[in-house]
DNA sequence: CTGAAAGCGCTTACAG
DNA sequence: CTGAAAGCGCTTACAG
């Protein structure tokens, strides 16, 4: 049992001493194109490697050869299902590739993104992966814009999964036709009076659900009062208080939809606690299909978007070179008509 | 505009000449204790790297500085609400101590934890958080334990989240108490047989909840029989399968108690479709609050664990120094009564 | 307060 | 196939 200091680590010099070789020997034993080295000596360095239980310094690796292994994944709140489950996939890809992720969260504050994104570029990321909504704002895409391009000219790569605002790989996710379609399974089920939980105003995707739902629903002969539109949060207690204010307002919506999932349960909670049945009281449609809400009930009529595989496809994107013209690739969510938006009789 | 080759980086040396000063100067304008640079040097130093653009490169600097401000988070899947809500306590501690946290995830292979703490020494983490429950498998606990003895002696902090089994900082889960906390309310209720749902028999985490719900049943006069013991995935679906497997073999359960809540709401799902109406045809219980889950109908009885403040705590022990004995803290799950167990008539 | 220089731990042309 | 040496981009004693 040798002592040893605390934080003295053992490098690859001490490695290439124990094997006898130098240390351009024990690095190619170690990390080189395998086959350029005498078996023997292979050998040895890797006995010695093992025996002083040697740890190569990935930050040293990285820097001599100039790239890293890291790729960032920047989202609102891991917290919440819709980002966790795309981080899921991100990183179940990531590891395919021996690529390590890194998550930040903005937890609401988009302007944050600006110094996520500097602080990988300082970190030498070889990618970064932007999952959250882009904001009307038109300001902060333009220095979003330019810290993107800052970061790819320093060989790093980007890609977004949501709005195509900047000029880079994205995952686009079509929410607005996905709301289209919703609308219209609703008003096949004989609604004509509608209400929307609309979320935050200022983000692309509340808003662009909001809109393609109002659309449909109006061109199919439907009526969404004014009213009975209500923005709040884009979270569950978003929803909770957005369904209390509607119910304060007053409607005579037959059925309410809330532009994502975990503000519709939070709906729901709301109604329960007016005492309002569910779902003959009030149908309730959310958005997302989150896979931990699927047992909720009644279950949860809403538009299905393939989280997990946003995350990969994302890390796919971002792995391969780069295009003359960024890549984009369009996802459409799929209606799932369940429980909690009966047909009206 | 000046063209510049894509992948080529301003240096410290480049803000150095544009500023006129050496590179010395330069660092220490950028990153050393401030107050020892001439204010106009300073200030030249720093128009010198806005207008370049520069972004230090953080590799080299934690190669120079000897040490990194990654902090790793290994976890069974980020998907799991339990997890990402660690997570998120842990990410936005993180944050404020300009800490950036890498998420690894074992997907419920824990053998892959050994891999995971050894990447991370070798990215020279400062510190290195494990949430997943240690498994009953002395071997694989003994070789953890050695990796982690050599991340410690490298400089790095560990902690672990959930059982005590490796001699580092721990966050204590009380599963066991808070099971038999549970299963006293449930008796108080007038409930007097019981089936578990048990999860996978190899965590930790999930025989001690098991264990401990069955303890104080039993104490309490009640009855669980063999049969009504079904093991299973520690998930949703687990938990679901767990009860058809139940249902199957017949019971006269009056009550489930299912090891977590994910396994609950899968329980219920399985009720559902087996036409067994909630609560009265069947009584569940869950165990961690998981927020998302709040909203299921009916509301869930369960045992709280402040699963947002376990990842703060667990970062807050590995920030702080090593102390002679490694740091326990526990954490007792509180009972939280609800729609899902209504008092026996 | 400032600068020249050594050093952090690797990788990789470049000779041999 | 192997080794001596330069270089990656910083930080930080050490002189001045």
């Amino acid at each position: 049992m040798t002592e040893r200091v605390s934080g003295a680590s053992v490098t690859l010099l001490d490695v290439a001493r124990a094997a006898g070789v130098s240390l351009a020997t024990a690095s190619r034993a170690l990390n080189g194109s395998t086959r350029k080295v005498r078996p023997d000596l292979q050998e040895r360095v890797l006995a010695a490697a093992d025996a002083l239980h040697y740890s190569a310094n990935a930050q040293a690796q990285a820097m001599a050869r100039g790239r890293t292994d890291i790729v960032g994944l920047i989202v609102s709140d891991v917290g919440d299902p819709y980002f966790s489950t795309i981080a899921a996939g991100a990183i179940r890809a990531a590891e395919q590739h021996r690529l390590v992720v890194t998550i930040a969260c903005t937890f609401g504050r988009e302007d944050r993104e600006l110094d996520y994104v500097a602080a990988l570029r300082s970190q030498r990321a070889r990618a970064v992966i932007v999952a959250g909504s882009r904001v009307q704002d038109k300001a902060l895409i333009e220095r979003l814009g330019a810290e993107v391009r800052s970061f790819e000219q320093s060989g790093g790569r980007v890609a977004f999964i949501s709005q195509r605002r900047i000029e880079a790989d994205t995952v686009v996710l079509e929410n607005r036709a996905g709301a289209r379609a919703l609308a219209e399974e609703l008003c096949g089920l004989g609604h004509r009076r509608f209400a929307v939980l609309a979320g935050r105003p200022d983000l692309l995707t509340a808003r662009d659900r909001s809109t393609g739902f109002r659309e449909a629903a109006t061109r199919a002969g439907a009526r969404i009062e004014p009213s009975d539109i209500v923005h709040g949060g884009f979270t569950r207690d978003g929803g909770y208080a957005a369904m209390i204010e509607l119910l304060d307002r007053g409607t005579d919506a037959t059925c309410v939809f809330a532009v994502n999932d975990v503000m519709a349960v939070g709906a729901m909670a709301a109604l329960r606690d007016r005492g309002v049945s569910l779902p003959s009281g009030m149908a309730v449609a959310g958005f997302d299909d989150i896979i931990t809400l699927r047992d909720v009930s009644p279950a949860l009529t809403t538009v299905r978007l393939p989280l997990e595989e946003l995350g990969v496809w994302a890390l796919d994107m971002v792995l391969q070179e780069p295009a003359d013209q960024p890549r984009v690739r369009r996802v459409r969510g799929e209606v799932v008509l369940r429980e909690s938006t009966p047909k009206l009789t």
